[in-house]
This record gives structure tokens, sequence and C-alpha cells, in this order.
DNA sequence: ACGGCTCAGACC
DNA sequence: TGGTCTGAG
């Protein structure tokens, strides 16, 4: 939900900068022949030609869209040039397209402070640059404005006939009666014009930009004009322009919200909002939304934005659709080891580019239940704290599906139907990271950062009756020990920066307190905790988790050797045949089904906390 | 129960 | 908090 905030600054110079069909332009840049063709980007190639999720503007004048599916597009435009998306682990692999991301938010930030909305898309407060072009080369000066700023689109700017488009602009630009705020925006039009000519310059990707007073209108303008414009929002053309707008077009009422405001009010453009009260919109859709609301129908919104180049999180995730879901405790370990494999490779790759760590583990699950009622129930998500480590955070995630899958099946497991599976089908998966703090390079935040550190370096410790086959053995709620998941790790209460770690701590494990007795004598010898903190993460990443050759080996071993013998070769026989092959390709070169002998007493070791690679 | 895979943010 | 929900591209 929206939430307001006060405008901070009663005329800033924000810009939506939005790259066109981002990753066809990524794929143009590998294969430059592409350039100028009709092209899209497809995923998932094997059924009807895979679904596009990036389209060219030579395609769309065909009438190629997104969401169409390979065989649609060629259909409509015979002589498309389709490209899959790279495929890593059996999923879509987006790393090359966040990369080339990466690319362009390292120049825009150079003008101003820089938000990273999305992969292809970013926010820019140029105030401080507009304020400082005003004081010191104002436009209305420069005889020669520049080719791509005359170009721009600016709302309202009435072009009589037979008059040049261009000349408009420029008189516009030099203007010189015109109030402070345009006086800010034409400097805005000049440094994205500069911006956009530079990225294109180092990246050779071309993108669109929306200038305003706020975030709302810019982005509501970067999308006017594609590909290759920009658009400006001039403070009079506000109102002229909302008062038309559709309301679903309005960033974040798009949804269930703008529908509401359509069917419940008679919304129909974002004007038709000035006839209600704030009062009514908060009483309709609570305080922040309704202020929320009552604002962008005038054109205001004071969000801010955030200087942040960098994600949030990191996620992978994969569908595993209808006939293709996932009926098995085995193939859902293979998907989460699939996808946890990528995630520590992402993480990994955070580090060693940005110093920052992860926190905290999430595993979200699509299912459904055949047997009875409540088959939509949802199944829940879990999180517990993050461990670096490729082998880690695969176990981990493992024992939180098997968390969450015991409350979903919950009591009505239907414990008569013995081996076979108990109606039951995943039909998505992800894993995600959040909670990323940059490694603290001074000693100001040390005592917080130490605190993440002990709370999070030693978490789950598993028990081998947990890994079973089939969801029915799953032990009676109550006695599991998958539940310790969840338990609330041991804390140290640190009252400043100078404060003490005690050698023994009550409630924390023999591993912790060994580490605890390490950390002072890592002091004691005159370290900050900040180099313990980095040699600590860089030790455990270089062992475990950067290690890739080395480490699939010892996780195929570690992953498969304690449950492979519990798996009962009946059930086997019964999956779909798809799954049959994978399971059969898994336990190669293992024992064939047929020869499975019960034997399950290395488990504890495998899962012993203080396992060392 | 095909629109896949990510992200962010608000609410309680 | 963690978990759920909404919304975006």
């Amino acid at each position: 939900m929206p939430v307001a905030k006060p405008e901070s600054c009663d005329s800033r110079v924000i810009a939506h900068i939005d790259m066109d069909c981002f990753y066809v332009q990524v794929e143009q840049r590998k294969q430059p022949q592409l350039r100028g063709l009709p092209t899209a980007v497809v995923q998932y190639n094997e059924w009807k030609g895979g679904a596009l999720i990036a389209v060219s503007y030579e395609a769309r004048k065909f009438g190629v869209k997104r969401s169409m599916r390979g065989e649609e597009a060629k259909e409509v435009c015979p002589q498309i040039h389709l490209v899959q998306v790279p495929v890593a682990r059996g999923k879509a692999d987006l790393n090359g397209y966040r990369n080339a991301g990466s690319e362009v938010v390292s120049i825009l930030a150079r003008r101003g402070r820089c938000e990273r909305a999305s992969i292809d898309e970013v926010y820019l407060d140029l105030t401080d640059a507009a304020e400082t072009m005003l004081a010191e080369a104002p436009p209305q000066h420069l005889e020669a404005i520049d080719e791509e700023a005359l170009k721009s689109h600016i709302l309202g700017l009435n072009n009589e006939d037979g008059s040049d488009v261009k000349e408009n602009v420029r008189n516009w630009i030099h203007r010189c009666n015109a109030d402070h705020r345009d006086k800010l925006l034409a400097c805005g039009i000049l440094i994205v014009a500069e911006l956009r000519m530079q990225v294109l310059k180092e990246t050779e990707f071309t993108c669109s930009a929306g200038i305003a007073h706020n975030k709302m209108l810019a982005k509501l303008a970067s999308g006017m004009n594609k590909p290759a414009q920009q658009t400006v929002v001039p403070f009079s053309s506000v109102q002229g322009l909302l008062n038309s707008l559709p309301i679903r077009k309005m960033k974040q009422l798009g949804g269930k919200l703008g529908m509401s405001l359509q069917i419940d009010m008679g919304v129909n453009t974002v004007g038709d909002l000035l006839q209600f009260s704030e009062e009514k919109l908060q009483e309709r859709y609570g305080l922040n939304t309704g202020t929320w609301l009552w604002n962008i129908a005038r054109g205001i919104n004071g969000e801010a934005v955030e200087g942040r180049l960098l994600p949030k999180s990191h996620g992978s995730g994969k569908t595993f659709p209808g006939p293709r879901a996932l009926k098995t405790v085995s193939a859902v370990q293979h998907w989460l080891n699939q996808l946890c494999e990528e995630l520590s490779e992402r993480l990994c790759s955070d580090l060693d580019q940005n110093k920052r760590i992860a926190h905290t583990l999430t595993l979200h699950v699509r299912a459904y239940k055949s047997s009875d009622s409540d088959s939509q129930k949802k199944f829940p998500s879990k999180s517990c704290p993050l461990r670096y480590g490729t082998a880690k955070i695969q176990e981990d995630a493992f024992n939180l599906f098997q968390a969450g899958l015991r409350e979903y099946i919950g009591l009505y497991g239907g414990k008569s139907e013995g081996s076979h599976y108990s109606g039951w089908g995943i039909t998505s998966l992800s894993v995600s990271a959040s909670k990323i703090v940059p490694i603290p390079s001074g000693t100001c935040s040390i005592a917080k950062y130490f605190h993440w550190q002990t709370s999070s370096h030693f978490s789950s410790i598993q028990s081998p009756e947990n890994l079973r086959m089939d969801a029915t053995h799953l032990s009676p709620p109550g006695n599991e020990s998958y539940s310790e998941v969840n338990l609330p790790e041991p804390k140290i209460d640190f009252s400043g920066e100078e404060s003490w770690i005690e050698d023994t701590i009550p409630g924390l494990g023999l591993q912790e307190q060994k580490i605890n007795v390490w950390k002072d004598e890592f002091q004691s010898r005159g370290h900050s905790l900040a180099e313990l903190n980095e040699v600590e993460v860089a030790e455990e990443n270089e062992r475990s988790s950067c290690s890739y050759i080395r480490d699939q080996d010892e996780r195929r071993r570690e992953a498969w050797s304690y449950n492979i013998d519990e798996i009962d070769p009946s059930v086997i026989d019964e999956l779909p045949t798809e799954i049959q092959d994978e399971i059969q390709a898994w336990l190669q070169p293992r024992k064939r089904p047929n020869n499975i002998v019960k034997r399950g007493s290395t488990i504890s070791h495998y899962f012993s906390p203080t396992k060392k690679s």
C-alpha cells in the first residue's frame, strides 16, 4: 500500500531513466547483427517457442507483444529473431542482464543521488546539479543547446502550426522569464540529455527519461515517448496531464486499489480523485493511502530518491506449473539445491564486489493439495539466519521446506496412505537472501554488526528423523527437531562499542563459545572486531562457498548420502517417468533402487553443526 | 492449473 | 519480529 510522505523541498529535479526493451538491447550488444531487426528475448524455448519477456521496437510494429508465445510472434512477424535467455542449472539465468543494469547505474550515479528501482530503471535526484548549473552556467546564456536536449518533449508546450519543434524547445529552455522551478527543469533537460548520451557511448544502450519535480511525475513522463527520448513535465502542465489520465496508469494503481477506486468510487481518471476530501479517502482506504491518493490527485508526491545502487535482496526461484509440479521431497530437494547454488553464487559475488553480507534466508513455496477442501491453503513462508556456503544454504533451505511442509500438511497428513505421496504438489519454489548489510570498514558500527554475526553464524541443528521421502512419515508435531529452525537465537547484549564478550555465555552452543573465545583472543592481540569479521567471512567464503568445483562434488556427496538409503523403491516405481529418470540419474553411480538397504547411521555426521568441509 | 522471475514495500 | 500481500517490470 502506498504511503504519503511530505514534500521535502519545494522544487526538486527528479529524473526517471528507463532502459528501452532492455533484455533485447543486452542481446543485441552481444550479437550486433541483430541491431535494428525485429527481435525478442524468450525463455524456455521448448514449449510453444517459449514466452517473450522483451520485444524490440521493430518487432512491436508488427504487433508482437510481451507475454506472447514464440510461435505467436512468428505468426505475426515471421522474420522475428528470437533469442533465448541463458539457462543455468535448469532455470533462467538473468545475471547478464543484472550486470548490464549495473553498468548503467554506475554511469547515472555520477550526477546526483541515484536509486536503482529495478533491473532496468533508476531514479535520479538532480536538484543539486540543476541548482549549481543555474548558478554557474544558466541555460539562458548558452547559445548552443545540445541536439539531444532539443529533441526533448515538453508537455504542454503547444507547437503552433508550421513552427519548428526544436526551435520551440530551444526557446523554452532559454526563456528567462520562467519561474525558478521551470528553470531548474530546463537544467534537468540538459543534464539528463548528457547522461543519456554518456550511457549510450559507454554501454551502447539507449534509454528514455522523464524529468519532473517528483518521482511519480518523472516515472509517468519516461514512458510517454519511447524509445530513446526524454519528456519533461513543467509545473504548469501537471494538472492538465493528471485530469485525463486513466487511474490505472498511475504507479501503484494498476492493481486492486486502482480497480477499487474505479468500481467503488467511480474514479476513472486521476483528476476524478479531486472531488473527494482527504478525510473521505482516508475513511475508505486508511490514513496513509488516503493521504497519498489525495496528494497524487494534485501532482504532489514527496517520496525521496533513495541513494541506493544495489539491490536489497537476492532471490532465485522457479515455477513448476501444472503437470510439472513436484511431488516428492527428493524432487523438491533437487531443485532447492539448484536454486541455492545460484543464490550462493550471487551472494558470493555481492560479497566480493560490494563487501556486503546477507543475514536472512527465506523460502517461498507455492503448493496445491488435491486431497481435500482446503486445497487453496497457502504453503507458509519460512526464514532463518543465513549461513554462508552453498552446502549450508542448501541444508537450511531444505529444513525450512520441511518445516513448512509439516505445517502445510497439518493434521490431515493422510497417514493411512503409507509410503504413497499424500496428494500435494509443489508448483513454485524460491529462495531469497535479505537483510544485506555492508561489512563495516571503520569502527563505528562494530557493535551492531557483531550482534548480527553472533546471531546468524550458527543456526539450525537437524536430526536424521526429518529426512524422509514422504511427508506422511514426518514426525508428529511437538517433538520434531526442525522446529528448532525458528527457535530464537541466543543474542549478546552490547551496550556500546567497548562492550566485552564473555567467555562463557549460558545458552550458547559449544561451538559459539569457542568462537567467542577466539574472538577475545583476537581482540586481545590488538585487532579490531571489524578485522575479525572480515577474516572470518573471508575464510568461510574461501573454504566452502566460492570454490565451486570442489564444492559441487562435496555437495552431491553430502546431499545424497543420507536419504537415498531411505527411499522405498516401490515409491519410485509409481512416480511419473520424468521424475523416475531424474532419480535414476541422481542415484548413479550409487546403488540401484532395487538394492537399497536401510542404513541411516551416517546422517548425524553430515548434519552436525560442527562439521567442517 | 502456464505469464516466469525478480524485486520492493506496507501491514499486523 | 516474521509472514503475508500487493504491485511493478
